[in-house]
DNA sequence: CTTTAAATATGACGGCCATCATGTATGTTC
DNA sequence: GAACATACATGATGGCCGTCATATTTAAAG
């Protein structure tokens, strides 16, 4: 049967949402075309009435997570750089990857998957920008090198976070899990 | 036909190596069986008289690019931690993964691999004990926390690389992929 | 109101992949 | 030297997965 646009608006949505979440839970390559649609109330047949193909998925699904975590980004109160930290770097995040940071769970597949590094350099462009901009530095220079400075800064901070997530999940030691979120926390916070 | 027990041994280490590198360059779940023993010089058949399973290669596989990443780290000349950074953060090591740090190649699907996560673990402690031991560190402050200093600067180091070469290989823009590698290696150089 | 187009469910197809079965030849062991 | 054990190749099997075909139903277009 044909649906309202309105319903089929929200479906179309609805399989954006739990492709973003089972994508960052299990890889691109851990969950399947049929599991994402089931999540999304509906039967794999129709998929392809929404997307051409699942590296099409893929590629909407990832600025989708983006999007998702940039949201809460903006939504911060306080020192913009320490609510990032305190959130990217919490117990929490660590443990929920299909509601967190999309380059901790998929980056090294999106290094693999041509579609997906497009949108993923657009995404991170802008978390850098956005960063450089808005978190406040603690060492200021002359003017002149000011931004460049804030732009190193924020770079840095971004690799640090993501690697301390990606180790933390990835290890099995609670205590060790703990103290690298700890460790790169406070190291950032100085 | 039974083979000698020094060919035997040599073919078991050449589907470790091979297995090493596969799945750096497409991941676990990329690489395949048949393939990883093809490029071994095997048929697929022979697999199972290596090993009992694809998971249990890979677990075993891990620690072998590890191995070999900490081989090169210890044959690192001069100033270790400016070594280790030269080295970790070029686009050399950018753009050929599959003799790279296992971390960066591999850290989310470990953290989804309960079996590798062991492995994983011991080699992470092993190299952040290493880093924090033999790497001359700025920053001197009295003796009694100098050692808890020395662990909380390597883990940070360790994941500010592990986060910039994740980064520097998912970016689609080279000008940006360099970018971020040298602005982590200035930052950490300081 | 009629016609058209589209979103969905069901089901099928083909390919890939991990694993296992079997036969065989040959080191290894006693 | 005879019996045994094993590493290998070939081939089969079963499952999963992406994609497509078809029928159905109904909103949308005219």
């Amino acid at each position: 049967m044909r649906y309202s646009a309105k319903e089929t608006a929200e479906k179309h949505e609805r399989i954006l949402t739990e492709a973003a979440r089972l994508f960052r839970e299990r890889g691109f390559a851990g969950a399947g075309v049929a599991e994402i649609m089931q999540a999304a109330g509906l039967t794999h047949g129709a998929f392809y009435a929404h997307f051409p193909s699942k590296e099409a998925l893929a590629s909407a699904a990832l600025t989708h997570a983006f999007e998702q975590t940039n949201a809460r980004r903006q939504a911060d109160t306080g020192d913009p750089k320490q609510a990032f930290l305190d959130r990217y770097l919490s117990v929490a995040h660590r443990d929920r990857p299909g509601a967190g940071c999309a380059i901790a769970a998929l980056g090294p597949e999106v290094a693999r998957d041509e579609t997906s590094r497009a949108p993923f350099t657009e995404q991170v462009t802008q978390m850098i920008d956005d960063m450089s901009e808005r978190f406040t530095w603690g060492d200021a220079r002359d003017a002149a090198g000011q931004k460049d400075r804030s732009r190193q800064n924020a770079i840095h901070l971004l690799s640090s976070a993501v690697g301390a997530l990606i180790l933390a999940r990835a290890v099995n030691d609670p205590e060790l899990s703990e103290e690298i979120l700890a460790s790169v926390r406070d190291s950032l916070a100085e």
